[in-house]
DNA sequence: GATGAATGAGAGTTCATTCAT
DNA sequence: GATGAATGAACTCTCATTCAT
């Protein structure tokens, strides 16, 4: 029952101003409010749900009046889709294989940089809006489908050119991997889901099974 | 405007008995409409989540009228456990180790048992209740408990003592699925967040996953 | 700021037996019911227009929940079209030449039965309804429409066919009226925008001023 | 975004001349912008009425900011009695009397001048004007009432005068005119209603009935 | 004067729940 | 047990009006 942490009213910006909202236009002001209201219906959304956050709740956290919402987002729907969309970003799971030094194995390559990822990724955001898409985007196909676009995609078809590196070097034996990206990747969307709605008490380490996958996947022959 | 294409008042149990409701109680006629209800809400449920289900819908849909329902259950939450526990003994995915056949290996004993299971996941409902458990579950704790107690438990632990007998025999040659049952078991969440609620364009096969998942896990030294 | 005089809990009915009414089923009641509604809202029509009445007040003035109507009608719309349909029986003006006696010219049977008519035209509903759409017809299209097929073109129909009778007869001396029947009934519409809507202080009386019209349009040689 | 097709801060005058609108007061200014809105406000009240129109849409239209508006009108009623007031004036139909040559005939100069208004009516703003002080006059008695003393009345008074002088002159054989002049004005009003209310599919020509009703008035005898 | 962000009081509508029949 | 009319709280969305800039 603990409502409005930070009314945007008193805002604090990056210089550690406190900023009182007015009447009266102002471009940064705008700015500001638009954040108040996105950053109010982000943690309203991810505690409560779409269905269960009311605009007026979201108004007073954010610290404005309810009509004001509407003046940035045409619909809840809407402020729903802005919402996740301006998070997805934050989702990013970077794996560049041309980050990857010359001499250096693709496993290796993966140690250094997804699992370190893997290992962060339930430090807020991330693992919450794949959580968020989840439970939402069987009613807000677009957003899944954003989500797809914008964070899976892009992650598998990294994984997939490292897996062909991996083959083309022989430190794959097989080419699963190069066939089903997924295959890496399981862990992660297993663990989110795992973690977040099916056994909170008793959560899985992701970046601890994650590199376990890394192990198999890249099983050496003894 | 009667949409209901099979009303609780004719409805066909399982030894193809038709069977007539009557006014004055009785105790099959109580269970048959509790039947009807739940099976009504479980459709409703699946279809259009808890939050945009009706009662009404739901009373329509079973034939039978709203403020019944409450006679039942007494609240739609309460109607939407019931519903979900019901079912949720369908999720069981069944592998006992005590039904393995005296020399047949572990990783055969899977395929021949688990594999099957999964192939057979998104047939209809399996795949289905996990959904609604995962989408609703941050709101019904305790389904997702029972989800967790009922499904999700019995499959780790008997996993983890196939793992076990399998390290003890030498069949694999490392700790990582005694110590984690989950890697073996990934797959499957995964698999099912994808198609259901990330990509549905593009579903993965859950079942060729999992048994690449049991290649690598598996993976015998060539 | 009058409001509810006669709250639908304790309509009287037509034997004059108050009726309260309860939760639960009956045929009758629903009837009842719907008829409160219909009335209280053709009230506050009439008083306030369509744009100015509040569901909430209908419902008050009908003595019922606000949420009821919405069992009965869709939305404030189908309510209006409801309300005014309903009533447009009633504003039926009947001169059907079928029923001129056999030597009975033409002019003598519109003095005894459409003089007649309109005398009463502002006794209640007639009038009011015609404002009703007048007023609202813009915006509702389809009630315009429902009113000119059922009010206007029978009336002019009629007109038209006694204006024929009464050329071949000799009656009248010019094809004026037979070629435009609103000829005879401009007064009408006159009448009642002049009284409802632009000098309510001063009405006209619509009755004579049509019986003029029937001295001009029938004049005779004198 | 704009759709203001011409704003006010380059409206043209009636001299053809653009005049950008500055910053800073200025006489000339203030009644452009005041114009500017008049002009917009009419045209949205026109087209959807005064509860359907919105005061944003009016200072889009006119090119302007919503809180201008309020600088110039109190309230939205206020806008709305003023735009009417202002276009009352253009409502006007004439026929003067005093104007009428020495031996021209009271029916011949009526043909001369009124028939000519008349048939000039649905050209843009008279009929529209009537059709919103109909329309809106049950809500706004003060421009009811302002349309009757500037443009009824008058009208009626001057029909009144001209029907006295052709009584005397033998020119009319009866009181009816003198005593009601709604009689000769009737079809305005009646086919303002027809054409803009109920049946804009087939409207009736103004002209060609007043002119019927001008014969039968002042018929001759043959 | 001019701007338009911000306000906040409703309005229409939905729906879980109750209860007289 | 069974019915569905009735309730009323809650929700989304609108818009006249204000006021800091």
């Amino acid at each position: 029952m603990h409502k409005s942490t930070q009314s945007a009213a008193t805002r604090v910006l990056e210089n550690d101003q406190p900023v009182v909202r007015r009447r009266g236009a102002s471009p940064e002001k705008t700015a500001l409010t638009r954040q108040s209201i996105v950053d109010a219906a982000l943690a309203e959304f991810l505690e409560k749900g779409f269905a269960n956050t009311t605009i007026e709740t979201v108004a007073k956290r954010a610290g404005v009046a309810k009509g004001l919402i509407y003046r940035y987002f045409v619909a809840k729907e809407a402020l729903f889709s802005a919402v996740v969309q301006q998070e997805i970003v934050n989702a990013h799971i970077d794996v560049d294989d041309a980050k990857r030094a010359p001499n250096e194995s693709v496993e290796d390559f993966l140690r250094r940089t997804l699992v370190v990822s893997i290992y962060a990724i339930e430090k807020k955001s991330r693992a919450d809006i794949a959580r968020m898409v989840i439970a939402e985007g069987s009613r807000f196909p677009a957003i899944a489908e954003i989500y797809r676009r914008d964070v899976i995609d892009p992650l598998l078809q990294k994984v997939k050119r490292l897996a062909t590196a991996a083959r083309k070097s022989g430190e794959l034996e097989n080419d699963r991997l190069v066939k089903n990206p997924y295959l890496l990747l399981a862990p992660i969307w297993a663990g989110i889901v795992i973690n977040k709605f099916l056994d909170r008490a008793h959560p899985v380490n992701i970046g601890e099974l994650f590199e376990m996958q890394l192990d198999a996947v890249f099983a050496k022959a003894p």
